[in-house]
DNA sequence: CGCGGCTTTGATGTTCATCAAGTAAAGTGG
DNA sequence: CCACTTTACTTGATGAACATCAAAGCCGCG
């Protein structure tokens, strides 16, 4: 349960281009100094949200949820987040503390660099912190814009959007094992854990999925899409 | 209803300092060359979801709605802006199209900047970058835990949030002149205008709101704050 | 084994959308 | 300026969508 914390040799990292392309070599190696990457086994929380922000983080393989806890206790889902999108980015140039945790929802590792560091990099060099600004233009513009569309659908529709979600943007495939519990489901898109269940069940009598547990196939995927766009 | 199109003098722009404090004099007189002010009166469109970015933009005086036309030719509202707040920026940085619409839902003012000249100059001012970032940052935060904050709520709750974000937010008095339409406050929390006007009856027999058509005075401050935070 | 969490289904009631119909207000053209 | 059209606002009645409550099976884990 207790993460692996292991310093990962540069050379071998592939996001280094992906992540650092304005940066040069020297100040790289400035960075990679105390780069520390972090293994989690599912179900293990990455960040807590209300955390002081010490660090700049970034998943290098793997699934995450980020949630936020209600003044009821009750979990939202905002989004889930797989490598080269961003974890930690989320706040960092805006609060001191996290305002969302991060949840393993696969086994995931994580990259952590020092946050002054990252900052002072990004200060002195433009290019890299326009780089910076780029990417979380992206990553939040897909969180707002998904959050708008499932608000204007009803049950079997956002089912089905979530599902298309991890079939195209996650696993790209028609059948997977679904990384999330039926509660999660509901938490992200804002319905009840019995709901989800039931609309579930429907698509599997309707035979437009299969569904062993966790393991979802879908078999007519166009039907899908068409109530995912039109309820 | 064509707006007015005026050079502004920088000199007397109560926002340089706000929004270029580390920029130096010298750059800014450069912006400030092909500055330029631009007035929508209530109800005008200020940028049109899917044109080209071409400008940089910043609302310097007014109230606007962000919003996005889903597919079934229905309206959503994503949030609201005041001055200081950004305008144009979402998108500017992660696609060249405008992904959503701004519309003045008061007379407003906005700025109006070279694109590429706003680019060059983050590209070459890491601070300045970083400047932008934050308030990126700090705008789409505020947007995104809104629509949280919006979704985990009933009927009743929605409309008693959506009548304190006025209020404290925007007015910083608890009587005011809604800005907005019954159908704009269903756009912007996804329910219909029947019932927001139901709501707002309501809440007008309860004694806790008096209304005047769009004049608004909060009664029962409490209450309505109860409301919005237990349904 | 027994406990707690996840899953499933059914029954019931609440919340909300839809439809309908009418009034008020605001813009439009002669 | 007045008839005309359109848009916003309002209320009621009805049914659909969804939450809640209840009960039971399943599975992993200490």
């Amino acid at each position: 349960m207790i993460p692996d914390n292991t310093k990962c040799s540069c050379e071998q990292c592939e996001l280094k281009t992906l992540f650092f392309s304005h940066v040069t070599l020297d100040t790289l190696s400035d960075i990679c100094e105390i780069k520390i990457e972090k293994n989690f086994s599912k179900g293990n929380i990455i960040v807590q949200e209300g955390e002081p922000i010490r660090e700049f983080m970034y998943l290098k393989d793997g699934l995450v949820k980020l949630s936020k806890m209600a003044s009821d206790g009750k979990d939202q889902i905002l989004s889930f987040s797989k490598p080269f999108d961003f974890v930690s980015l989320f706040s960092v140039f805006s609060s001191d503390t996290y305002n969302y945790s991060v949840t393993a929802i696969e086994d995931s590792t994580t990259c952590i660099l020092d946050l002054d560091n990252v900052k002072r990099i990004a200060q002195s060099n433009a290019m890299f912190a326009m780089d910076l600004m780029s990417r979380f233009s992206t990553a939040t513009d897909f969180i707002i814009q998904e959050n708008l569309d499932i608000k204007r659908k009803h049950l079997r529709g956002r089912i089905a959007h979530v599902l298309l979600y991890f079939s195209k943007r996650i696993y790209g495939c028609t059948s997977f094992e679904l990384p999330i519990s039926r509660r999660e489901i509901a938490e992200y898109i804002g319905m009840t854990t019995e709901n989800v269940i039931r609309t579930l069940s429907e698509f599997r009598k309707d035979k437009i999925l299969k569904i062993y547990g966790k393991d979802i196939a879908i078999v007519d995927l166009k039907r899908l899409q068409n109530i995912s766009e039109h309820g």
